[in-house]
DNA sequence: TAAACTCGTTTGATATATGCAAATGTTTAT
DNA sequence: ATAAACATTTGCATATATCAAACGAGTTTA
């Protein structure tokens, strides 16, 4: 989505989503820009690129003022609904306040999709930091193997799936601590498997320290994982080790017993 | 935005964005399908929609499993980029969140787009309830004379941009108690213009009530309200007209001094 | 005050990407 | 084993996206 397509082995595409999402891709990139701004940054003429925002802005996609266009709030407005039709969503969200609540640190809900990891809901504590850092965090997709959440969903899909994750990208490092080296990522998610939740040891961000665990259901199609972060002055010890990962693994099968329950409802 | 684009005035347009929107159009009213169920609501040939599909999938606004599409989870990622690039949102969040934890209740931040109300952030007090129609209601941008903040917004336009929505639309009913009479819409906008504040009397939802206030920038280009909404037994007498309306300026003012400062920074 | 420049917008002509119909795979049902 | 349903591919005709160039509006410069 804006600008990240795989490249096209030979199949028939139609070239104008392309377009479209290049220039989506650069107006998102430069935040605002005008119409000059955005066909310098596109291998197309003004003329064309015109005619692309001018349908993009009566389409909603684009707003326009004094000639420059940003993208609309109705993104804003969809992403609502896709959340509110993900059923891990619905089951997750006030169990994952309540472990906000309980640790009064940051608490987060996650899926995976094409090899990242999506935040569907995060819950701030009484105590949490950063909060505008985790909004910012909250615009990109993240590598799996970069934090806890990350490294609970990948430790329990299965094999075949978690391969086609690694095999395909390098582990690029976030900290020092990130785990980079394929066979200790592996070895480790075989202790997240034994364990049944994954800890995040500064790997993702110096200071904090984090605890996930997987959410899983029988047919294994909808996936995630609950974690909950802390500055690593909070969270170690027993507290780090023991106490937070019960929490966290309740939280998480309280959830999974919420997606049961809603399944056999609809 | 997904099956809303106006008629093109004789002007050219891209033909692709078109169909484009009316295939995400069609995803998103389904919740999922397959090729064939989109393409039955489509005028097009299952072959063709079959090679729009596959690119939308490879620029990533699709998933696909086992044959059947949705829109994928980073239309939310890319809603918390649009948001976090909204100052008012930037501005707002927190005392919003402040708003919410004073009266208990649910406390809004809303802002204008396409003469319709967008919820940019939500905060839910102690005691707020429905809930889950919340969140539904989050996915719609709603008509601006339905509740509160919208009517808090619309009495602050400038004359021409409040007389351009009012006359480019019907006065749809809500509940009994919208106002769905033009005249009477105005009188109530200009009480709310000279009070400060728009008072929302289970017009939207019955048995809700609620209250509203501007939030205003010198040079008049950002535009947005707060409000408060709790169930009419809670929110009566002096507490509905007087006590809750001063909270909520508060609120209002307390954001645009944020607007402000924040300006004067970058 | 005019000329030069910038930026957005339109338009005719053209190449080509799109869309159809029909054929080909692939899976599921009978 | 056969039929049916569905996804996918492909050749061909044509609609349409694109370019270049012209036009118009607004701003700056001399």
């Amino acid at each position: 989505m804006f600008g990240t397509a795989k490249e096209t082995n030979g199949r028939r595409e139609i070239k104008s989503v392309h377009k479209i999402d290049e220039i989506l891709a650069v107006i998102k990139r430069l935040n605002e820009g005008t119409l000059t701004e955005i066909a310098e940054e596109v291998d197309l003429t003004k003329g064309t690129v015109h005619t692309y925002l001018r349908t993009l802005h009566n389409c909603g996609y684009l707003t326009e003022e004094d000639g420059v266009y940003r993208l609309s709030l109705q993104f804003i407005t969809v992403a609502e609904h896709v959340r509110n039709e993900t059923s891990l969503y619905m089951a997750g969200h006030d169990e994952v306040d309540a472990l906000a609540e309980r640790t009064g640190e940051y608490a987060h809900l996650v899926a995976e999709e094409r090899a990242r990891e999506v935040t569907l809901y995060e819950s701030r504590g009484e105590y949490a930091i950063a909060t505008d850092y985790h909004l910012r965090l909250r615009e990109t997709p993240q590598y799996l193997h970069h934090n806890a959440a990350g490294k609970a969903m990948l430790a329990n899909f299965a094999a075949d799936r978690r391969d086609r994750i690694l095999e395909a990208q390098e582990l690029e490092a976030q900290t020092e601590n990130t785990i980079t080296d394929e066979a200790e990522l592996r070895d480790t998610l075989e202790t997240v498997r034994e364990n049944g939740y994954a800890l995040n040891d500064e790997e993702e961000i110096r200071g904090m320290r984090a605890v996930g665990a997987p959410i899983r259901v029988p047919d294994g199609s909808i996936f995630g994982a609950v974690s909950m972060s802390a500055p690593a002055s909070r969270l170690q010890g027993e507290r780090f080790r023991s106490a937070v990962p019960e929490i966290v693994m309740e939280t998480a099968n309280l959830i999974e017993v919420n997606l049961e329950t809603a399944q056999r409802e609809g």
